[in-house]
DNA sequence: CTATAGGGATAGGGTTTT
DNA sequence: TAAAACCCTATCCCTATA
């Protein structure tokens, strides 16, 4: 129907964290729109960019918590059978204030600029 | 990077409707320092009560087309959607009917046909 | 300089494909 | 089941104009 799928190339994952380093996360249009990366990911929207930069990330922090907090909750919508001990453990997660949230950025071996300085706290 | 995203409460939005009834759409300072509103929405600019608004007439709007499909599909695998906002007067009907619409909007004219083919051509 | 209207970009949740 | 790629759109940003 869509999009046939195009997966990310070793060189265009490449050009996005450097575009990363050079702009900072957030900045896809103008990664995009900069000549040095222009060419490599032409076909990339800044959309794809952005989406590319999560799942990188994803992968890279996978062993902090929230996992568990997470997959509880799946489990619990979306799993139709068994779970025949009413004895159990009650599986309470409850224990999960902080939210890790450390501006991740992991790209290889490379200090990344620190990228948040303003905030909108206020709320 | 900056702003990790408000989402706007039922009593935010509330508030605003009534600033338009009060004080018509576009008049989004006036709103914004009406004691009578102040205080719920003294977290959010004029232009956040502008792109506000523009999105609640857009939405209004589309009441016939994606909306039964995402229905349908909310319904065919349950989305867990918690909601995390304690406050609010959760009881289910909130009579929001009132389609302001004080003095411009200009919505009228016809059939917002949507574009309905999407088709990834590029690449 | 300040405010509004519009266009456009981003964030984050959701869906589809592998 | 998970993960990657892609979609949807509320919210936020930028700029021309008055």
């Amino acid at each position: 129907m869509g999009a046939p799928k195009q997966k990310w190339t070793a060189e265009e994952e490449a050009a996005l964290k450097a575009g990363v380093l050079k702009h900072g996360a957030g900045k896809w249009r103008t990664i995009l729109t900069d000549p040095e990366f222009s060419d490599v990911l032409h076909m990339r929207s800044n959309v794809d960019l952005k989406d590319k930069w999560r799942n990188i990330n994803v992968t890279a922090i996978w062993g902090s918590r929230q996992k568990a907090r997470l997959a509880a909750l799946k489990r619990n919508q979306l799993t139709p059978k068994h779970d025949a001990n009413p004895l159990a453990i009650s599986t309470v997660v409850k224990s999960d204030e902080e939210i890790v949230d450390a501006k991740p950025l992991a790209v290889s071996g490379g200090a990344l600029e620190s990228v948040g300085s303003k905030e909108r706290v206020k709320r």
